[in-house]
DNA sequence: CAACCGTGGGG
DNA sequence: TCCCCAAGGTT
Protein backbone atom coordinates (compact mmCIF):
# COMPACT_ATOMS: atom_id res chain seq x y z
CA UNK A 1 0.00 0.00 0.00
CA UNK A 2 1.19 3.61 -0.76
CA UNK A 3 0.96 5.70 2.77
CA UNK A 4 0.10 9.29 2.16
CA UNK A 5 3.07 11.33 2.33
CA UNK A 6 3.99 15.17 1.90
CA UNK A 7 5.36 14.10 -1.26
CA UNK A 8 3.76 16.66 -3.88
CA UNK A 9 4.47 20.00 -1.83
CA UNK A 10 7.97 18.98 -1.15
CA UNK A 11 8.67 18.55 -5.05
CA UNK A 12 6.28 21.38 -5.29
CA UNK A 13 7.93 23.77 -2.80
CA UNK A 14 11.65 22.30 -4.30
CA UNK A 15 10.48 23.33 -7.67
CA UNK A 16 10.06 27.12 -6.39
CA UNK A 17 12.88 27.45 -5.44
CA UNK A 18 15.68 25.15 -7.82
CA UNK A 19 13.30 23.96 -10.49
CA UNK A 20 14.11 24.24 -14.24
CA UNK A 21 12.07 27.16 -15.28
CA UNK A 22 14.71 29.01 -17.88
CA UNK A 23 14.48 25.73 -20.46
CA UNK A 24 13.85 27.67 -23.93
CA UNK A 25 10.44 25.59 -24.20
CA UNK A 26 8.98 27.53 -20.55
CA UNK A 27 8.96 30.82 -22.34
CA UNK A 28 5.55 30.48 -23.85
CA UNK A 29 3.28 28.27 -23.01
CA UNK A 30 1.57 27.97 -26.10
CA UNK A 31 0.42 24.59 -26.79
CA UNK A 32 2.12 24.36 -30.58
CA UNK A 33 5.58 25.02 -29.15
CA UNK A 34 4.85 22.67 -25.66
CA UNK A 35 4.02 19.79 -28.29
CA UNK A 36 6.95 20.15 -30.30
CA UNK A 37 9.19 20.08 -26.96
CA UNK A 38 7.23 17.30 -25.21
CA UNK A 39 8.06 15.34 -28.97
CA UNK A 40 11.80 15.82 -28.78
CA UNK A 41 12.35 15.42 -25.66
CA UNK A 42 10.91 11.18 -25.89
CA UNK A 43 13.97 9.31 -24.93
CA UNK A 44 16.00 12.42 -25.61
CA UNK A 45 17.92 14.42 -22.52
CA UNK A 46 17.04 17.93 -22.25
CA UNK A 47 20.65 18.80 -23.16
CA UNK A 48 20.56 17.45 -26.81
CA UNK A 49 17.04 18.84 -27.36
CA UNK A 50 17.82 22.41 -26.86
CA UNK A 51 19.69 23.15 -30.02
CA UNK A 52 17.63 21.45 -31.74
CA UNK A 53 14.52 22.66 -29.97
CA UNK A 54 15.54 26.37 -31.08
CA UNK A 55 16.35 25.56 -34.12
CA UNK A 56 12.97 24.08 -34.82
CA UNK A 57 10.79 27.17 -33.46
CA UNK A 58 13.06 29.74 -35.57
CA UNK A 59 12.31 28.21 -38.99
CA UNK A 60 8.33 27.01 -37.77
CA UNK A 61 7.65 29.75 -34.45
CA UNK A 62 3.86 28.93 -35.10
CA UNK A 63 1.03 26.61 -36.92
CA UNK A 64 0.41 27.97 -39.85
CA UNK A 65 4.23 28.17 -40.40
CA UNK A 66 4.83 24.44 -39.82
CA UNK A 67 2.01 23.20 -41.81
CA UNK A 68 3.71 24.92 -45.30
CA UNK A 69 6.70 22.80 -44.54
CA UNK A 70 7.56 19.63 -46.62
CA UNK A 71 8.54 16.33 -44.98
CA UNK A 72 12.04 16.90 -46.29
CA UNK A 73 12.26 20.63 -44.31
CA UNK A 74 11.38 18.80 -41.04
CA UNK A 75 13.41 15.71 -41.11
CA UNK A 76 16.46 18.37 -42.76
CA UNK A 77 16.38 19.69 -38.89
CA UNK A 78 15.80 16.37 -36.87
CA UNK A 79 18.22 14.94 -38.67
CA UNK A 80 20.81 13.67 -36.08
CA UNK A 81 18.38 13.74 -33.30
CA UNK A 82 17.19 10.29 -33.78
CA UNK A 83 13.69 8.49 -33.84
CA UNK A 84 12.63 9.68 -37.06
CA UNK A 85 9.45 8.60 -36.52
CA UNK A 86 8.69 11.58 -34.03
CA UNK A 87 9.41 13.48 -37.32
CA UNK A 88 7.03 11.83 -39.75
CA UNK A 89 4.34 11.67 -37.06
CA UNK A 90 4.50 15.77 -36.62
CA UNK A 91 4.24 16.39 -40.06
CA UNK A 92 1.33 13.70 -40.00
CA UNK A 93 -0.23 15.34 -37.31
CA UNK A 94 0.41 19.06 -38.21
CA UNK A 95 -1.20 18.03 -42.00
CA UNK A 96 -4.26 16.72 -40.00
CA UNK A 97 -4.50 19.80 -38.64
CA UNK A 98 -4.43 21.99 -41.39
CA UNK A 99 -7.14 20.14 -43.15
CA UNK A 100 -9.64 18.39 -41.02
CA UNK A 101 -9.01 21.13 -37.86
CA UNK A 102 -8.78 24.68 -39.43
CA UNK A 103 -4.93 24.74 -37.96
CA UNK A 104 -6.63 24.28 -34.23
CA UNK A 105 -4.25 22.69 -32.11
CA UNK A 106 -6.50 20.05 -29.82
CA UNK A 107 -6.62 20.91 -26.58
CA UNK A 108 -8.41 17.70 -24.76
CA UNK A 109 -6.60 14.94 -23.49
CA UNK A 110 -9.11 12.36 -26.02
CA UNK A 111 -8.21 14.55 -29.34
CA UNK A 112 -4.36 14.24 -28.55
CA UNK A 113 -3.72 10.56 -27.55
CA UNK A 114 -5.33 9.81 -30.79
CA UNK A 115 -2.71 11.99 -32.52
CA UNK A 116 0.44 9.72 -33.73
CA UNK A 117 3.05 10.19 -31.23
CA UNK A 118 1.26 11.21 -28.36
CA UNK A 119 0.68 8.63 -25.69
CA UNK A 120 -0.54 9.35 -22.05
CA UNK A 121 2.66 10.57 -20.70
CA UNK A 122 3.03 12.68 -23.71
CA UNK A 123 -0.66 14.34 -23.76
CA UNK A 124 -0.42 14.63 -19.71
CA UNK A 125 2.80 17.02 -20.37
CA UNK A 126 1.40 18.88 -23.66
CA UNK A 127 -1.85 19.41 -20.78
CA UNK A 128 -0.33 20.64 -17.75
CA UNK A 129 2.79 22.38 -19.22
CA UNK A 130 0.98 24.65 -21.52
CA UNK A 131 -2.63 25.02 -19.82
CA UNK A 132 -2.36 23.61 -16.20
CA UNK A 133 -5.00 20.86 -16.72
CA UNK A 134 -4.55 18.25 -13.39
CA UNK A 135 -2.98 15.39 -15.75
CA UNK A 136 -0.31 12.67 -13.95
CA UNK A 137 2.43 11.89 -16.18
CA UNK A 138 4.96 8.97 -15.82
CA UNK A 139 8.45 8.99 -17.70
CA UNK A 140 11.62 6.92 -16.61
CA UNK A 141 12.76 10.05 -14.45
CA UNK A 142 9.47 9.38 -12.08
CA UNK A 143 9.52 5.82 -12.58
CA UNK A 144 13.08 5.74 -11.02
CA UNK A 145 12.05 7.95 -7.86
CA UNK A 146 8.80 6.03 -7.10
CA UNK A 147 10.57 3.00 -7.01
CA UNK A 148 13.22 4.44 -4.66
CA UNK A 149 10.90 6.20 -2.60
CA UNK A 150 7.97 3.22 -2.22
CA UNK A 151 11.18 1.09 -2.70
CA UNK A 152 9.11 -1.19 -4.98
CA UNK A 153 9.83 -4.46 -5.68
CA UNK A 154 10.46 -6.13 -9.16
CA UNK A 155 7.09 -6.97 -10.91
CA UNK A 156 6.82 -10.20 -13.04
CA UNK A 157 6.29 -8.19 -16.26
CA UNK A 158 6.19 -4.67 -17.37
CA UNK A 159 2.54 -4.29 -18.07
CA UNK A 160 2.17 -5.25 -14.12
CA UNK A 161 4.72 -2.45 -12.99
CA UNK A 162 3.46 -0.02 -15.90
CA UNK A 163 -0.15 -0.14 -14.16
CA UNK A 164 1.17 -0.34 -10.49
CA UNK A 165 3.37 3.03 -11.29
CA UNK A 166 0.86 4.68 -13.26
CA UNK A 167 -1.91 3.97 -10.00
CA UNK A 168 0.90 5.72 -7.42
CA UNK A 169 1.33 8.51 -9.62
CA UNK A 170 -2.21 9.28 -10.13
CA UNK A 171 -2.78 8.80 -6.24
CA UNK A 172 -0.08 11.76 -5.61
CA UNK A 173 -0.19 13.91 -8.65
CA UNK A 174 -1.52 16.89 -7.06
CA UNK A 175 -4.85 18.51 -8.88
CA UNK A 176 -3.83 21.90 -8.26
CA UNK A 177 -0.27 23.08 -9.33
CA UNK A 178 -0.18 20.25 -11.46
CA UNK A 179 2.59 21.66 -13.75
CA UNK A 180 4.43 22.70 -11.04
CA UNK A 181 4.40 19.25 -9.63
CA UNK A 182 5.20 17.86 -12.88
CA UNK A 183 8.31 19.66 -13.98
CA UNK A 184 9.17 19.55 -10.67
CA UNK A 185 9.35 15.85 -10.45
CA UNK A 186 10.95 15.88 -13.71
CA UNK A 187 13.67 18.00 -12.51
CA UNK A 188 14.61 16.23 -9.32
CA UNK A 189 14.18 12.70 -11.41
CA UNK A 190 16.86 14.21 -13.92
CA UNK A 191 19.66 16.11 -11.91
CA UNK A 192 19.34 14.55 -8.20
CA UNK A 193 17.54 11.35 -7.94
CA UNK A 194 19.54 10.20 -11.13
CA UNK A 195 20.57 6.42 -12.02
CA UNK A 196 24.12 6.20 -11.20
CA UNK A 197 25.51 8.29 -7.98
CA UNK A 198 21.84 10.20 -6.59
CA UNK A 199 22.59 13.18 -4.81
CA UNK A 200 20.63 11.90 -2.13
CA UNK A 201 22.22 14.62 0.39
CA UNK A 202 20.16 17.30 -1.48
CA UNK A 203 16.94 15.54 -2.25
CA UNK A 204 14.16 16.79 -1.08
CA UNK A 205 12.80 13.69 -0.83
CA UNK A 206 15.26 12.07 1.54
CA UNK A 207 13.18 12.59 4.73
CA UNK A 208 10.78 10.18 3.49
CA UNK A 209 12.61 7.98 0.92
CA UNK A 210 12.80 4.21 1.83
CA UNK A 211 15.67 3.61 -0.50
CA UNK A 212 17.95 5.95 1.45
CA UNK A 213 16.55 5.43 4.74
CA UNK A 214 17.73 1.65 5.02
CA UNK A 215 20.84 2.79 2.39
CA UNK A 216 19.86 0.78 -1.10
CA UNK A 217 19.61 2.92 -3.86
CA UNK A 218 20.16 0.48 -6.46
CA UNK A 219 17.12 -0.69 -8.23
CA UNK A 220 15.87 -3.06 -10.72
CA UNK A 221 12.61 -2.45 -12.25
CA UNK A 222 12.67 -5.95 -13.20
CA UNK A 223 14.11 -9.50 -13.28
CA UNK A 224 16.63 -10.38 -15.38
CA UNK A 225 15.92 -7.60 -18.08
CA UNK A 226 18.38 -8.47 -20.13
CA UNK A 227 18.52 -6.62 -23.90
CA UNK A 228 19.39 -8.73 -27.16
CA UNK A 229 22.32 -6.86 -29.21
CA UNK A 230 21.81 -8.31 -32.77
CA UNK A 231 25.23 -7.82 -35.04
CA UNK A 232 24.51 -7.29 -38.55
CA UNK A 233 26.60 -5.99 -41.44
CA UNK A 234 26.14 -3.30 -44.06
CA UNK A 235 27.86 -2.24 -47.40
CA UNK A 236 27.62 1.07 -48.10
CA UNK A 237 28.96 2.55 -51.43
CA UNK A 238 30.18 6.11 -51.19
CA UNK A 239 30.42 7.45 -54.79
CA UNK A 240 32.69 11.08 -55.02
CA UNK A 241 33.33 13.37 -57.83
CA UNK A 242 34.13 16.26 -57.80
CA UNK A 243 33.51 17.50 -54.27
CA UNK A 244 29.90 15.81 -54.43
CA UNK A 245 28.50 12.63 -53.12
CA UNK A 246 25.93 10.12 -54.49
CA UNK A 247 22.60 10.02 -51.62
CA UNK A 248 19.63 8.21 -51.73
CA UNK A 249 16.64 8.86 -49.78
CA UNK A 250 15.89 6.06 -47.86
CA UNK A 251 11.90 4.75 -48.51
CA UNK A 252 10.13 2.00 -46.11
CA UNK A 253 12.98 1.39 -44.07
CA UNK A 254 13.09 0.83 -40.84
CA UNK A 255 16.15 2.88 -39.86
CA UNK A 256 16.47 6.28 -41.10
CA UNK A 257 13.47 6.08 -43.30
CA UNK A 258 12.90 9.23 -45.47
CA UNK A 259 16.47 10.34 -44.69
CA UNK A 260 19.59 10.32 -47.22
CA UNK A 261 21.80 8.42 -46.69
CA UNK A 262 24.36 6.31 -48.90
CA UNK A 263 23.08 3.31 -50.79
CA UNK A 264 23.04 0.33 -48.64
CA UNK A 265 23.43 -3.08 -49.10
CA UNK A 266 23.26 -6.09 -47.38
CA UNK A 267 26.04 -8.16 -48.66
CA UNK A 268 29.54 -7.40 -51.03
CA UNK A 269 28.14 -9.26 -54.04
CA UNK A 270 24.65 -7.22 -54.18
CA UNK A 271 26.94 -4.02 -53.46
CA UNK A 272 28.88 -5.02 -56.62
CA UNK A 273 26.25 -5.87 -58.52
CA UNK A 274 24.92 -2.59 -58.17
CA UNK A 275 27.66 -0.87 -59.29
CA UNK A 276 28.10 -3.51 -62.48
CA UNK A 277 24.29 -2.64 -63.43
CA UNK A 278 25.34 1.05 -63.30
CA UNK A 279 28.83 0.37 -65.15
CA UNK A 280 30.88 2.78 -62.92
CA UNK A 281 34.06 1.98 -63.81
CA UNK A 282 36.15 0.98 -60.03
CA UNK A 283 39.48 -0.80 -60.33
CA UNK A 284 40.47 -1.04 -56.63
CA UNK A 285 37.25 -1.80 -54.73
CA UNK A 286 38.27 -4.22 -52.63
CA UNK A 287 41.13 -1.89 -51.59
CA UNK A 288 38.77 1.00 -50.72
CA UNK A 289 37.23 -0.71 -48.01
CA UNK A 290 36.85 0.59 -44.98
CA UNK A 291 35.51 -0.75 -41.84
CA UNK A 292 33.71 0.97 -39.54
CA UNK A 293 31.37 -0.11 -35.85
CA UNK A 294 28.11 1.92 -35.44
CA UNK A 295 26.01 1.06 -32.77
CA UNK A 296 22.50 1.34 -32.94
CA UNK A 297 19.94 0.65 -30.03
CA UNK A 298 20.14 -2.60 -30.20
CA UNK A 299 22.26 -3.21 -33.11
CA UNK A 300 25.72 -3.23 -33.46
CA UNK A 301 26.08 -3.03 -37.30
CA UNK A 302 29.50 -3.39 -39.06
CA UNK A 303 30.02 -1.17 -42.22
CA UNK A 304 32.10 -1.30 -45.12
CA UNK A 305 32.36 1.42 -46.79
CA UNK A 306 33.29 1.20 -50.59
CA UNK A 307 34.98 4.15 -51.52
CA UNK A 308 34.96 4.39 -54.85
CA UNK A 309 36.28 7.97 -57.18
CA UNK A 310 34.64 9.22 -60.33
CA UNK A 311 35.21 11.97 -62.75
CA UNK A 312 31.89 12.02 -64.20
CA UNK A 313 28.45 12.74 -62.73
CA UNK A 314 26.33 9.02 -63.53
CA UNK A 315 22.72 9.52 -64.46
CA UNK A 316 21.32 6.82 -62.04
CA UNK A 317 18.12 5.19 -61.76
CA UNK A 318 17.00 3.94 -59.23
CA UNK A 319 13.35 3.73 -57.70
CA UNK A 320 14.22 6.38 -54.77
CA UNK A 321 14.64 10.00 -55.21
CA UNK A 322 18.44 10.46 -55.13
CA UNK A 323 21.08 13.09 -55.80
CA UNK A 324 24.94 14.15 -56.32
CA UNK A 325 25.62 16.11 -52.88
CA UNK A 326 27.80 19.20 -52.38
CA UNK A 327 29.83 17.52 -49.55
CA UNK A 328 30.44 21.41 -48.30
CA UNK A 329 26.30 21.90 -47.97
CA UNK A 330 26.16 18.02 -46.27
CA UNK A 331 24.58 19.99 -43.23
CA UNK A 332 21.43 21.70 -45.25
CA UNK A 333 20.18 17.80 -45.81
CA UNK A 334 18.56 15.90 -43.85
CA UNK A 335 20.90 12.55 -43.71
CA UNK A 336 20.90 9.67 -41.59
CA UNK A 337 23.60 9.76 -38.99
CA UNK A 338 25.00 13.07 -40.11
CA UNK A 339 27.47 13.42 -37.36
CA UNK A 340 29.49 9.89 -38.17
CA UNK A 341 28.66 11.00 -42.07
CA UNK A 342 30.29 14.58 -42.01
CA UNK A 343 33.25 13.45 -40.41
CA UNK A 344 33.45 10.66 -42.96
CA UNK A 345 33.04 13.35 -45.80
CA UNK A 346 36.32 15.25 -44.40
CA UNK A 347 38.49 12.92 -44.13
CA UNK A 348 37.20 12.12 -47.76
CA UNK A 349 37.73 15.75 -48.99
CA UNK A 350 41.27 15.70 -47.10
CA UNK A 351 43.61 12.31 -47.98
CA UNK A 352 42.43 9.03 -48.61
CA UNK A 353 44.84 7.70 -47.40
CA UNK A 354 43.89 8.78 -43.60
CA UNK A 355 40.82 7.13 -43.66
CA UNK A 356 41.44 4.44 -41.39
CA UNK A 357 42.89 6.34 -38.94
CA UNK A 358 40.39 8.94 -38.93
CA UNK A 359 37.32 7.12 -38.01
C1' DC B 1 4.17 -7.98 -24.47
C1' DA B 2 8.68 -7.63 -26.21
C1' DA B 3 11.12 -5.72 -29.85
C1' DC B 4 12.07 -1.77 -32.13
C1' DC B 5 13.47 2.96 -33.20
C1' DG B 6 19.01 6.95 -32.78
C1' DT B 7 22.22 9.38 -30.76
C1' DG B 8 25.27 11.31 -27.26
C1' DG B 9 26.83 11.35 -22.56
C1' DG B 10 28.40 9.34 -18.18
C1' DG B 11 30.60 5.97 -15.15
C1' DT C 1 36.80 1.09 -24.20
C1' DC C 2 32.54 -0.71 -23.16
C1' DC C 3 28.09 -0.72 -21.31
C1' DC C 4 24.02 1.51 -19.85
C1' DC C 5 20.59 4.65 -20.57
C1' DA C 6 17.66 8.80 -21.58
C1' DA C 7 11.01 14.10 -20.82
C1' DG C 8 8.06 7.02 -24.88
C1' DG C 9 5.19 5.33 -28.39
C1' DT C 10 4.02 1.87 -31.73
C1' DT C 11 3.34 -2.73 -33.37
Amino acid sequence: MIIKTPFSNLIINWYHIYGRKNLPWKKHKHIYLVWISEIMLQQTQVNTVIPYYIKFIKKFPNIKCLANASLNEILSIWSGLGYYKRAHNIYKTIQLIKKEKNYYFPESFEELIKLPGIGKTTAGSILSFSKGYYFSILDTNIKRILVRFYYLKPQTSIYTLEKYLWNIINLITPIYNTDKFNQGILDVGSTICTHKNPKCIICPLKKYCIAYSINDINYSLLYNKKKKIKNKKSWFIIINCKNHVWLEQRKLQKIWNGLFCFPEFFSFKKACQWLKKYQIYNRNLTQNKVYKNYKISNIKLDIALLIINVNYKINFYTKNPNFWFNILKISNISVGMPTFTKLLLQQFTKNHTHFNKGL
